[in-house]
DNA sequence: CCGGGCTGTTTAGGAAAGTA
DNA sequence: TACTTTCCTAAACAGCCCGG
């Protein structure tokens, strides 16, 4: 523990890579990675200087105390800042585990390795809106036919998202395999390590990069679906806003004002327990019901319709899933289910809104 | 097995601070 | 004053865990 006790945990130097990337990018030690790159790169050059002239640990822990703590602010606001704390606490993390120079070896090799995945992460091949359109128009046969069909928006919305999916993992993975492969090599020859050593950093390096870039699939797979729900609408000439709408802790995703209605919308993969935020609070955002449209029946329990039904909302759900075989035709809630062919013309009479099922050119 | 209650990392966006 | 940068919070879930 940090104080004044004399115990001291000694932690086994077999993990040192693995601890010090998840220091280096952890929240809670201000992602120290994604903030202070270069600074990074100059602590790895300065401990390569010492390595190579055989200096104390003592002085090769300095240069790591003050290299993290010089570019961190100390003050914000007339108070200490926050990072300046969170940077003491992954300079006392780190510290603790480097004790000799094969410690400051395997701490330079994850200052490489943070900074090279954390490149492959930016520069792997995002899944945005262009290929959201062409998935939807696709889907739609916009081109090839007469005349657009609407309860295709579903399986629209369905196609984006299962292309969203494969594409991301895809190119991260070949991203890592690449980098993987290279390094692999590198720490064969250049350090000289046993194979079960070179496993256990390559292990380490591939663990924490898909701990985020886990992450970072499931932040865009929302923004995915908010970019085809406003495609389709578009496509089908329905007018609406295209943004989210924040009331307090109440979101929206989508609005359209008609002139014998409005709907707020709310597209989710799953319905887990945050969707009750978004009920029984139409009026404060300023819409007759708020709609949803969920992609996974997994946790679609009847319970969760009911209460969709009490605040006044709807749910669109496939025809061929066993959520609407077993409810479809249930008389309590044929107000709030509803199947998922009929979403976009439900929205034009709801609103009084007219649907455009001509192609474009 | 389920559902409630929580993780951590990401992004967006607002407030505060810094600068021309 | 107007613009830019930095700091910080809120909210999302291609998530996680565990008690009843």
């Amino acid at each position: 523990m940090k104080g004044n006790s004399d115990f001291k945990f000694v932690a086994g130097s077999q993990d040192n890579v693995y601890w010090f990337l998840r220091h280096l990018v952890a929240s809670r030690y201000g992602n120290y990675a994604r903030h202070e790159e270069a600074q990074l790169r100059r602590i790895s050059d300065g401990l390569k200087g010492l390595l190579r002239d055989e200096a104390k640990i003592e002085d090769m822990c300095s240069v790591i105390e003050d290299g993290l703590m010089d570019p961190v602010p100390s003050r914000y606001g007339g108070d200490i800042s926050k990072r300046y704390r969170q940077t003491e606490d992954l300079v006392e993390r780190l510290l603790r585990r480097i004790n000799n120079k094969s410690d400051v070896r395997d701490f330079i090799l994850a200052i490489n390795a943070v900074i090279n995945t954390t490149a492959l992460q930016n520069d792997v091949k995002k899944f945005c809106s262009d290929e959201v359109v062409s998935i939807i128009d696709e889907t739609l046969d916009v081109g090839s036919c007469e005349s657009l069909d609407p309860s295709l928006a579903y399986d629209a919305l369905y196609n984006v998202d299962v292309g969203g999916e494969e594409t991301q993992l895809s190119e991260q993975r070949e991203a890592l395999v690449k980098y993987i492969i290279n390094l692999r090599g590198k720490l064969g020859k250049k350090y000289d390590f046993e194979e079960d050593e070179v496993i256990r950093i390559v292990t380490a390096i591939s663990q924490e990069y898909e701990r985020r870039a886990g992450q970072s699939r499931s932040s865009t797979a929302g923004n995915v679906l908010e970019t085809g729900l406003q495609h389709l609408l578009e496509r089908f000439g329905l007018e609406s806003t295209g943004k989210t709408e924040h009331m307090g802790d109440l979101e929206i995703d989508n609005k359209i004002e008609g002139p014998e209605g409005s709907i707020g919308f709310s597209c989710k993969r799953s319905l887990r327990e945050r969707f009750r935020q978004s009920l029984s609070r139409q009026s404060e955002i300023g819409v007759d019901q708020i709609w949803f449209v969920a992609l996974m029946m997994a946790d679609l329990s009847k319970e969760k319709i009911k209460q969709i039904g009490d605040d006044g909302g709807r749910i669109y759900v496939p025809r061929d899933s066993y959520v609407w075989e077993l409810y479809g035709d249930q008389v309590e809630l044929e107000e709030v289910l509803y199947p998922a062919d009929r979403f976009l013309e439900d929205i034009a009479s709801y609103t009084g809104m007219k649907l455009d099922r001509e192609p474009p050119d």
